[in-house]
DNA sequence: AAAAGAATAATTGTATACAATTATTCATAT
DNA sequence: ATATGAATAATTGTATACAATTATTCTTTT
């Protein structure tokens, strides 16, 4: 007979998806301050593994530890974000190319598909739907691209970032459109398999999003300051 | 009064250092087993901070957890050798490229030292500084490219790697004389600042390194083949 | 009132005890 | 002898207790 792995989720795991959506999806909000007695009452687990998954968050950046031991949840500085795309220009440019050269033609039908929903959603100006498929789509040739180093680096870079990925009202509608046009022109390049121009147009992509990324960021931060007054 | 910000070493980052020591030095060769209990009284410490310690070992890769939970010291493969490089390659290549636009005056002739401990270290035939020097040349690159972002994975795939960074007899040898010139010549370019030139010439030194490094991986698992038989 | 210091409280760091899981040994049946 | 299963041992996972550190409050002094 067949045993599926499915080894229980340990609490530690338990406890660090649960603060990391809190974190992602804004419920705990940059600087708050992470109380272990407190977090652990308010999951009814014990310290032990709680600390273990505090300590994978703050590994990955989304925590911090500040100089008196205490730690926060961590904010986000318009260079930090400049360092982030930086290597994930590199990064995903990478896995592109792998990608391209790797692509079976059920992997190219997938892709075309992913294109479809992106264009889709952005002629109805639905950008949430645009930022889902996008995702899916680089999701996608991270699976293919056969190199689990740089997905690993890419997703942890992906977390940083996507809490601070506003939807805005008009900027922003543009951005869909122009982000929907690069991943179609990718989608093609791919589908012709010239791996180098991927690469150069996914280096290019991302970079544009770099922009709309720090505008986010900087109204984020100012709307922050506001509150404050 | 200025108090210096010594923070006592905690008992989990004693233990994170010696065994990412023993580790890198070989003490601990891959797929050694690792028991808590075990190495808990070793360090007389308890198993507390030090699961600590190895969960953020097995986050960096130098120790990874078996489907049944025992954890055990990292192997390298040669594929993930090649997917390192290929990460490495690009982001050296950022660092190196940032590193010149920004670099002082002095910066350079700090480099220009280590550019001459390099070879004159590899006209003696002195692999081991060869690499020591060449270490600090790229560290130094790193300290002013003000990346952080990157600094932190490169320091991360560099661990990775140097413990299988035998020092071979004859064929490092050569590799020794052209890592030496590489370095010069990287050296040259920082100096004219050429920031385009110093990323594509990173790149390719990086790359030329591959050849070494999977040589020497593959060296050190026939070796280790050998020794089960 | 402001500053300094002692006392207290809050929080993190570590050790130990216990629970759950996985591996090993040993007995038994085929 | 080999396979099966129960019993035991080894190991990891979690909870609790205590120690060390940092923050806060309260008193005292000026």
């Amino acid at each position: 007979m067949e045993t599926i792995n499915t080894r229980r989720l340990s609490t530690r795991d338990i406890a660090y998806e649960y603060i990391k959506g809190q974190i992602i999806n804004g419920d705990l909000v940059p600087d708050s301050p992470i109380i272990e007695d407190q977090v652990a009452k308010e999951l009814s687990i014990s310290r032990t593994p709680l600390r273990e998954a505090l300590q994978r968050l703050e590994f990955e950046g989304l925590i911090s530890r500040q100089t008196n031991g205490r730690l926060k949840v961590s904010t986000i500085s318009v260079h930090e974000v400049n360092e982030i795309f930086q290597v994930r220009s590199l990064l995903e440019g990478l896995l592109a190319r792998e990608a391209t050269l790797k692509a079976s033609e059920n992997d190219i039908k997938e892709l075309r598909t992913f294109t479809k929903l992106i264009v889709e959603a952005s002629l109805l100006d639905n950008r949430k739907d645009v930022v889902r498929y996008g995702s899916m789509f680089h999701n996608y040739l991270y699976s293919i691209s056969n190199n689990q180093t740089a997905v690993k680096i890419l997703l942890q870079l992906n977390d940083k970032i996507s809490r601070y990925r506003r939807i805005g009202p008009i900027r922003d509608s543009m951005r869909s459109k122009t982000a929907a046009e690069e991943h179609q022109d990718l989608f093609n390049l791919i589908e012709k398999r010239d791996a180098i121009a991927v690469e150069d147009a996914m280096k290019l992509h991302i970079n544009n999003s770099l922009k709309s990324a720090v505008k986010s960021i900087e109204e984020y931060i100012a709307q922050r300051e506001e509150m404050e007054e």
